[in-house]
DNA sequence: AGGATGACGGGAG
DNA sequence: ACTCCCGCCATCC
């Protein structure tokens, strides 16, 4: 199998809690990895996502704990994140998603990303 | 082997 | 609200 690296139970892990984000809800690196079993692990999120093998994952989903997108401003990334959020109804002000919109909080386990 | 990098986060000033 | 800094860790050079 080829170079294997860092625990793959982990990446699917991660993959996992990102499809667990429902459409119209965002959340965050560290929430992600926190619901993956990996808290503090938010940078291997954004490494999974970046590999992005899988297509069926909602990575525009994925936002800063602070609301603010993935990718800088103006880049093409930011651009279609913010399409993709749009078309979900979930409103992108200044490169940044409200809070209320966020499915994650002190405990994820208790949320159940439920609307 | 060592230092820099990054789709992160949180605290501090 | 913004900048700077440090902690974390897999990769990259």
């Amino acid at each position: 199998m080829g170079t294997e690296s860092t625990s793959s139970s982990a990446h699917a892990a991660i993959r996992a809690a990102i499809r667990a984000v429902p459409p119209g809800r965002v959340s965050s690196y560290g929430a992600i990895a926190a619901r993956a079993g990996l808290r503090g692990r938010a940078r291997l999120v954004g490494r999974v996502l970046r590999e992005g093998d899988s297509p069926a994952l909602p990575w525009h989903r994925v936002l800063h704990s602070d609301g603010r997108l993935a990718a800088p401003p103006g880049t093409a990334l930011a651009r279609e994140q913010m399409r993709r959020l749009a078309a979900e109804g979930v409103p992108v002000r200044k490169g940044r998603v409200a809070r209320e919109y966020f499915i994650d909080g002190d405990d994820l386990d208790v949320l159940l990303w439920r609307g």
